[in-house]
DNA sequence: CGATTTTGACCGGCGC
DNA sequence: GCGCCGGTCAAAATCG
């Protein structure tokens, strides 16, 4: 115990010793990881997001924080913050979301509108902090991750991004559906709180996530997944512990009622147009804040990355289930319960509730 | 008793 | 070359 606290005592120490010259850091880090951030257009829409992308440009990070506050709008999705807005183009982004800007980090201050106080310290420099006192052990770190991803996307092409999803809540571990099995817990440089690794405990799959507490917010949650799930989402077990470590630390609701109350939405095809506008969200009872992806009339929507790592979501409210029945070829029984039923165009999904 | 968590040790990359 | 650091391993402990 005493040892620990030393170690803790020292890292902090370590933190206030490395603090200033994390601007230099990161403009180098822009060089070698050019960013592109984007707002929602809605007006005094909180959502943010930001893209990270290799040299190749093979997008390696996505992180979306903070949720609508709006119905979603017919057309239009995200625009570049205006204050790192240097070169324009247009992409569709990993989510399918037809981006119609793109910017350059250039690693200059935001203004106050992106100074949200709930940002994480993994998102405040990028969004609006700016204030010369960031983490330089953090920008490190950050640092440190991207180089993994990129390294390994430009030997292999074939390592998938990270997928940063970010919550506000007293839970700590999102339910997404899967199985996992903690095999470490760390307390890493410039935050407190321990960031708890966890695999994937479906055999020879090698998704990996790990979660921690912002260091700035406790309440803040971030949990990033890295790899794909080559497998189904487990069927749930009878009531013992499976996800323990969700249901340690979380919910009182066991999880065969969870999925009760999360009913199916079918994927059949990985593209689609929709015919109506509507969000997706990865969301978890009790939850916020996390990553949304949102749908809307004409736009084209490759969910089959999100699905591979974050298989349940919530549309406009509800929780659904995500299913890859590209093997089934077909849609699924529709289970009418009387309420809201969306179908999208030329059969590509199903939704049901 | 099997599954899962805990936690100290270890490893490899990186910066100085 | 050394030390720091994040990530992982694996034995012991704990849980259900």
């Amino acid at each position: 115990m005493a040892k620990r606290m030393q170690k803790l005592l020292l890292q902090n120490k370590l933190r206030m010793d490395t603090v200033g010259g994390n601007m230099e850091r990161n403009k180098l880090r822009a060089v070698i990881y050019p960013r592109t951030y984007y707002r929602c257009a809605h007006l005094n829409c909180p959502m943010k997001k930001k893209v990270e992308q290799s040299h190749e440009h093979r997008i390696t990070k996505i992180i979306y924080k903070g949720a609508h506050n709006h119905i979603k709008p017919p057309l239009s999705h995200w625009v570049p913050a205006p204050d790192y807005l240097e070169n324009m183009a247009s992409q569709i982004d990993l989510d399918g979301n037809l981006l119609t800007t793109t910017s350059q980090d250039t690693n200059q201050c935001a203004t106050s509108e992106f100074g949200d106080p709930s940002v994480s310290s993994d998102d405040e420099d990028d969004w609006g902090a700016c204030d010369g006192e960031r983490d330089e052990a953090e920008s490190k770190r950050r640092k440190i991750d991207a180089s993994m991803i990129d390294m390994s996307a430009a030997s292999s092409g074939a390592h998938e991004p990270r997928v940063v999803v970010q919550t506000t809540s007293e839970i700590d571990i999102l339910d997404d559906g899967y199985r996992w099995r903690k095999y470490g817990q760390k307390v890493v440089k410039g935050n407190p709180n321990p960031r708890s690794y966890y695999k994937c405990t479906s055999p020879g799959c090698s998704v990996r996530k790990h979660v921690e507490r912002a260091s700035n917010d406790l309440k803040s949650v971030i949990t990033s997944y890295e790899g794909k799930h080559n497998h189904d989402i487990p069927a749930a077990r009878g009531n013992n512990h499976s996800n323990s470590a969700s249901m340690a630390t979380t919910s009182a609701i066991s999880r065969p009622q969870l999925l009760r109350k999360r009913p199916e939405l079918t994927l059949a095809q990985d593209s689609l147009t929709t015919s109506d506008g509507f969000s997706l969200a990865i969301r978890q009872q009790g939850l916020n804040n996390l990553g949304v992806v949102e749908l809307s009339m004409g736009t084209p929507m490759k969910v089959s990355e999100l699905h591979q790592v974050h298989p349940l979501l919530s549309v406009n409210g509800k929780y659904y289930r995500v299913n890859d029945t590209k093997q089934r070829t077909n849609q699924m029984p529709l289970e009418n319960s009387g309420q809201t039923k969306s179908r999208m165009q030329q059969n590509h999904w199903f939704i049901t509730r």
